[in-house]
Parts: structure tokens; sequence; C-alpha cells
DNA sequence: ATAAAACCTGACCAATTGGTCAACTTATAT
DNA sequence: ATATAAGTTGACCAATTGGTCAGGTTTTAT
């Protein structure tokens, strides 16, 4: 007896699903919800229109479950962080993942960005309470780590949004990087901006950089 | 003898011509280029649609005329910094003057964010090159202080790209720190925020942070 | 005064595009 | 084996939208 029993789709319903969404990520990365065509999508997944239309009903659903997928990976250990972990391995990792994420999963970066630049209208409902809920677990947490002295800044929500926007910047500014540099950045380079961010952050907060992050 | 008499457009047409731009740089720093329409950017110019297309033969000509707009404004004291200049004035400096562009432009900025996330393709041939020139001006100055060991950074490319993106962030993600916050930032959280910018990026840098900024 | 240029706009069109539908084939459970 | 559900797809449609055009009014230079 198989979970598929109870479930409507089968497997060839799965896997097309995958491949529709995987298609749909670098669509609406590239031209954002109203830009994207869903034929473009259908053509990228090599399907008919319809086939898209089939597993997801409307546009805007298919947006959504692209939406949804990426916040799935939107984690990082900092989640479970308390005040009692040293400050320097925990913002050291933070930004590592972080910046691991705008390496592997730029264009689910840029949806993100596209999404908050619109004023964020579909993040609302499903994300906004349980954001807002992770922001202030985590606010408490540095603020503990400043009140005892541990490190040294002026607002645990600046710091958490300098670091966001440092990360952020490499996936949604990649293009303009790429246009300075001449040429995309690879692995090694992303490595040297990681460090160059712990650098900024640590030495901002007055904290000794970890001998694995130098 | 007026200068009109060698333009194309008379004082009606200069100003019509302002209140549609105006109209455009909100509508497609809300919606993008392709969700923005035309018929919009008329209304909030209290102006039939026809009238839009007379003064900007097409939409892309509009969004052109927006962005070099836009592009005109994107200056700074930093612009004209030499090697002699005093590392710490000059970047608290323009840290300051971008935040401040942030707080009265946040849809200038936003337009250029998306601009650059979909790959610049409008910007390139007007811009590029004008952008990588000033890059590398500001680069060669910024790795003479380094050199100098006047400030301590691993790469003045790395120290833009944090500056811009720290201070980029107040405008593109305003949504996300409004819904955060519970409320719009205002003048004075603003220049908080600001403040915690210079003092990262200085002190990342090994420097004092000047009496004016602190 | 008057001609030319600038300005204005309602009516209209061609192309695009999200989405529906009905007829069909394939897979799966019993 | 076979009925039922899942998957597939070409044809089609209604609505939207960027853009044209022709005929008008107003402004401006001389």
């Amino acid at each position: 007896m198989t979970d598929n029993k109870t479930n409507k789709e089968g497997r060839i319903g799965a896997a097309n699903k995958q491949l529709i969404l995987n298609a749909a990520e670098h669509e609406f990365a590239k031209h954002g919800f109203k830009g994207t065509r869903i034929q473009q999508v259908a053509d990228r997944a090599q399907l008919p229109k319809t086939n898209v239309l089939y597993y997801f009903k409307s546009k805007e659903n298919l947006y959504l479950a692209v939406l949804q997928q990426i916040l799935e990976l939107w984690n990082s250990v900092f989640d479970e962080a308390t005040k009692d972990d040293d400050p320097a391995e925990v913002l050291a990792r933070y930004i590592t993942d972080k910046m691991e994420f705008s390496l592997v999963r730029p264009e689910a970066s840029r949806i993100f960005a596209l999404e908050i630049i619109n004023g964020a209208p579909n993040l609302y409902g499903f994300y906004k309470e349980q954001h807002a809920a992770w922001m202030k677990g985590r606010v408490e947490v540095i603020q503990h780590w400043i009140d005892q002295g541990q490190i040294q800044f002026s607002s645990a929500h600046y710091l958490l949004y300098n670091i966001w926007a440092c990360c952020q910047h490499y996936a949604d500014f990649s293009a303009q990087i790429t246009h300075l540099q001449g040429k995309e950045m690879d692995r090694a380079e992303f490595e040297d901006a990681t460090k160059s961010i712990i650098n900024l952050i640590l030495k901002g907060c007055s904290l000794d950089i970890p001998e694995q992050y130098r």
C-alpha cells in the first residue's frame, strides 16, 4: 500500500509538477509575475501550455507554488540559535548560509526580492506572521548579546538588515557585478565575498573572527 | 530670443512631460516594466492615454526617459573624491548621500533595482560604459587607501558592493521593514540606520568615525 | 492678423495572452 | 479484464493593451 493511494496525483504528475516549478522559477525570476508568459514556462518545461494549466489551475496559483517552494529552503542554523550560543560563530555561520543560498539559488533570491520590492502582496497571509515571529525571536537573542556586552551594535534590527542586504546583493545584483568584473563570479570569489562580509559584520560588532572563517 | 525657439516643445509640453515622468516613475516602481499599463500612468498624471503617447512615442521610450532622469540624480561628492581626501570623511559622506537618496527617492531606487535584477537590458548602451568607468576610478582611489594602509579591507570592489547593498536595502525592502516594525520608518529612524551603516563600514575598515557622523 | 507649430483626444485596431473545453490516451487499482 | 482516475492536447475565446490616425483646438512667432 503506497502513499499514492490517498494522493490525487500519480508519479507522473509529481514529476511534471516539479519540472514545471523549476521552469517557472526561472521565468518568474527573469521577467517578474506580470512579465512571465505561461507559454514560456511551458516551452522551458517542454510541455504544452494546457498541461501547465492542468497541474496549476492558474498563473497566480503557479506563482504561489513557486514562492512556497522557495520559502521552504529559506532556512539556516541561525533559526535555532539561542542566547547561550557564541555570537561570532552564529553570525559567521548565518552569513555563510545566506551567501551559499545566493550562490546556488540566485533565481529564488531574485523572486523573493521582486516580491518584496512590489510590496509583498502575495506573501501576505501565509508568510507574514511566520516571518514576524521569526524576526521577534532572532531580535531577542541578538538584543541579549548586546545587553550583555557580548557584541557591540546599535540595534538588533539594523544588524540583521545589514546582513541580509549584503548577502542578498550578490544574488540580486549579479548582473551588475558580472558586468563590472567582466565575468561571472566563481565559487572562489564567492567565498572571498563571504569572508569580506563576515569580516565587516563581526568587526562592526567588535567580535573576533573564528579561525575557520578567516 | 528664448531657447524655446530651437526647442521643439513649448512650455506646456515641458510641464506635461514632467507630470508624466513622475507618474511613470511611480507606476514602473510598483509594477515593473511589463506590469505597468500606459493607462495607469495616464490616470495618475490625469491625462488621456493618447496624450502620454503623444509626448513619449512608446512605452519603452517612456521607460527609458524615466531611467535617464533617475541616473541624473545618481550623484554624490564621492564621485569627485581623490586619494588625497580623508577616507573616513569620504565614505561616511557617501553612505549619507546614498541613504538620503533611499529616503527621498525610494521609487527611483526600486526602478534601478528592478532593472538590474532583470539583467539590466535597458541600461546597456547608455550607462554601461559610464558606470564601468566610474567604478574603475573609485576602485583606484580606494585601492590606494588600502595600499597605503589608511584603511583595512580585503577588496575595494567588495567594500563598494557592501555599501551599496546596505543603503539600497532601505529603499528596496521598505515594505518588509515596514511590516516587521509595524510602521513606516521616519526620518529619525533613517538617520539611526544611516549611523549604523557608517559605524559598520568604518569599523570594518578600521577607521575612526568622524565626530559629525556619530 | 495669421500661418505654422504644438497640443489634444475619441474612435479604432491588431496582437497578445490567460484560461476553457471537449475529446482523447495512458496508467492504475481491484 | 475493465472501470475509473489521471494525464494530454488542439481548437478556441474573451479581455486586455500598446499603439495608430484623423480631425480638432490652442499657442506662439512674426
